[in-house]
DNA sequence: AGCTCAGATATACTCATACAAAAAGATAGG
DNA sequence: CCTATCTTTTTGTATGAGTATATCTGAGCT
């Protein structure tokens, strides 16, 4: 089994043998090719049959441990854990996690985390931003007409823009969550983008919610936010927000 | 400088010593004795000084660079990261960061994604519990009574209650963020019991809260559980909501 | 003076091997 | 049948050698 090179085609670049073995496992566990529970052979075994040392391997290990994936013991051996114990929310998770192709209810999961995260932190934003938040957010939005959501530029100003929001409640819990938003908005475009020829331009639902905020309307700014995940939302055809079970 | 045994009382038990290094040194730069920015020594000089091998050090450099503290390139040296750039909700973190003294700052950080998070939890909780979820509440509804708040075990209770709360919602996201909300609900409960030697008992609203999610009805639930905030944060006198800046 | 490129160098990274420690499982004793 | 001890498997730690790569240096060119 080689790695390296080119692994997955886009992201796949420059990683440490440790890196991209933690990178390819992890995967493998959250697409479910492990169950959990499931005991991977031993450290020697494994490294072997992955034509790399103890060494890397072990340090594989110690990343997908510390993201709460696999746990080991002497003798015992090292086990997938229950899902509950996965740190879903961690970045290289869902960069993980999206690398392949994603599991639809997770994707639901994450636009709903969106929902409950981005109006009150809307909200928080239009009583403590400070004026370089208000630049940030600015900026995102130029860079989002310049370049328009179908290019990968104005994907990643629409990124700055909501990081700059959530930054701008000053709550370091909430910012931390920019990564999880970010993964949310993305996939949200891309649905979009996939099943719209001519996708519906969020400008204009932007602008108003950066205005609100920019006044300090707390109330207005959440308003805003709720009407733009409204409007995302209603893009995303497929995406049934009603019933837990897929 | 010495390990393991014994390190910090209540929590370092039988770590090895790669996870044992990871926690003291993440302790160290979550307590702010290294500068984000701030380069490492090399592995062998940081070795020695510490007194472990290079192999356990970069076991737990790996550990740390997981949880975006560290990032490391050959030639360039180790340096901490950007704020910015920690994932701040793992749950080692959060145990790190609460094995000193915690800052109070981030407390109210978490407090307030708390109250973000659990309204809308409790609302989703209320339309889409299963039998078994409520059975788990009430498990941790009666672990509550039965030993009270001051104990371990009615603590570990609330904590169960809660957790449960969050998993009958469905959403392996927001499920995700329990040991956050634990954190938050355990130094609230710390707080109160040191400040009041009376602390009021908190059963009647979770009671309400329980008995609202049990009826399926969203709008009573988020109501329930955002009036038990209340009074929980009104137990925190030293705890100012409206000032971001500490 | 500024820029490009080649080389030197420091540093993390990878590998192989040996040994230590821990914990699950087997075995003997009560 | 339960308890304690011994055995053995597996991860954990240590060490030394060698590789790869990003940064820095400086020469040569524009």
């Amino acid at each position: 089994m080689k790695l390296g090179a080119g692994a997955t085609a886009g992201k796949g670049r420059n990683l440490r043998i440790h890196q991209a073995l933690a990178r390819q496992i992890g995967i493998a566990i959250l697409s479910g090719e492990h169950e959990p529970g499931e005991a991977f052979g031993g450290e020697i075994e494994q490294s072997e049959a992955l034509g790399v040392s103890r060494t890397a391997y072990r340090e594989a290990m110690r990343i997908l441990t510390a993201k709460g994936l696999l746990e080991s013991r002497p003798k015992a051996g090292t086990h997938v854990t229950p899902r509950r114990r996965w740190n879903l929310l961690d970045p290289d998770m869902l960069e993980w996690m999206f690398s392949g192709t994603p599991d639809e209810r997770f994707i639901r999961d994450l636009f709903e985390l969106r929902g409950v995260i981005e109006p009150a932190a809307a909200e928080l934003a239009a009583t403590r931003h400070y004026a370089d938040d208000l630049a940030r957010m600015d900026e995102g939005l130029s860079g989002m007409r310049r370049h328009g959501l179908a290019s990968a530029e104005g994907q990643a100003a629409d990124h700055d823009f909501h990081t700059a929001l959530l930054d701008a409640t000053r709550n370091e819990a909430l910012a931390s969550l920019a990564t999880s938003v970010a993964a949310a908005v993305q996939w949200t475009t891309r649905f979009k983008q996939r099943f719209h020829k001519q996708p519906r331009d969020p400008l204009p639902e932007h602008e108003a919610l950066r205005d609100a905020i920019a006044s300090r309307k707390p109330a207005r700014a959440r308003k805003a936010m709720e009407e733009l995940l409204r409007l995302a939302l209603a893009d995303m055809p497929n995406i049934n927000m009603e019933d837990p079970r897929s």
